[in-house]
DNA sequence: AGTGCGGCCTGTCCGC
DNA sequence: TGCGGACAGGCCGCAC
């Protein structure tokens, strides 16, 4: 379930591979992900070099002269760097073959992801210029969070999950981030007071960069760019234990669904 | 404006 | 053993 950590982890294993490297070939196997793949894409951008590889939120963004590629990983999209010659596997949908040989290959069971493009500045990209600041930029602060929660009475959870408030939070580090920060996930939003989205906008940070460090969170489909599995599953606290003893007070952690989502929390240290 | 939900996909797991 | 059905999940787009 690629999250933020997950897709800069992404990020950083393809950018020395493909970065400056000139696209020889784009093989597209299977034309339709999330939503179709543009028809003159591979067109496109044969022939053309990656000058940046760059993340907004979960997107990430390989610029050329002629446009920026827009990938999103939806939730099994996975991006290797191989071979040209490596056999192809099921669910290989597109493969990225430069000249020097590496092949950036996209795998994505669920096709849930997608690819598309965009002339011009991508962050004015419809599906980008919505998008709530990075949480590990210096936007995002508690006054601007704060601000944004209040007359909200969704749960917080919820508000922390959509884009529109916070980038790159999904359901995992969700969870993990309201446990440490000691807030209910079913809280309304706008009953944060200051000094708690203060706690909350640190702990974001903090869960995120010590998961970007970790090389992202495997629980089934995920790989780093080399095939590696991330690390940071191992120290997920709440995520996926409900039923089991709460790691800081040994109460029984609870699960309950929130918006259609799997919520784990401990009754005793979260309010 | 804020909120809630359907839909897109496939692999896995559960119960009969 | 086989099969239907529930589930997981990001997030757009629609309905209220």
């Amino acid at each position: 379930m690629p999250e933020l950590p997950e897709v800069e982890t992404s990020r950083r294993g393809i950018e020395p591979h493909i970065l400056n490297n000139k696209i020889n070939k784009i093989v597209i196997r299977h034309p339709t992900l999330r939503w179709p793949i543009p028809k003159d894409l591979a067109k496109r951008f044969t022939g053309k070099t990656i000058t940046a590889v760059q993340r907004r939120g979960k997107f990430l963004l390989l610029q050329t002269k002629v446009g920026t590629l827009m990938l999103h990983l939806g939730m099994s999209g996975v991006l290797r760097i191989v071979d040209n010659d490596t056999p192809v596997k099921k669910h290989d949908h597109v493969d990225f073959q430069f000249t020097d040989g590496v092949c950036l290959r996209f795998n994505d069971t669920r096709r849930f992801g997608c690819l598309l493009y965009t002339v011009g500045d991508p962050l004015q990209h419809r599906l980008l210029v919505k998008l709530a600041p990075e949480p590990l930029s210096d936007e995002f602060t508690a006054w601007y969070l704060f601000d944004k929660s209040r007359h909200k009475k969704l749960a917080l959870k919820l508000f922390i999950m959509n884009n529109h408030n916070v980038v790159g939070v999904g359901n995992i580090y969700a969870n993990e981030s309201l446990f440490k920060a000691g807030l209910l996930p079913t809280r309304p939003a706008e009953s944060l007071t200051k000094p708690e989205a203060a706690k909350l906008v640190h702990v974001i940070r903090q869960v995120l960069q010590k998961a970007i460090k970790a090389g992202g969170t495997t629980l089934k489909d995920f790989a780093q760019s080399d095939g590696r599995p991330g690390y940071f599953a191992q120290k997920l606290q709440v995520y996926g234990k409900d039923g089991q003893p709460c790691p800081k007070c040994q109460m029984m952690l609870q699960g309950i669904k929130l918006g259609g989502r799997m919520t784990v929390f401990c009754e005793g240290c979260q309010r």
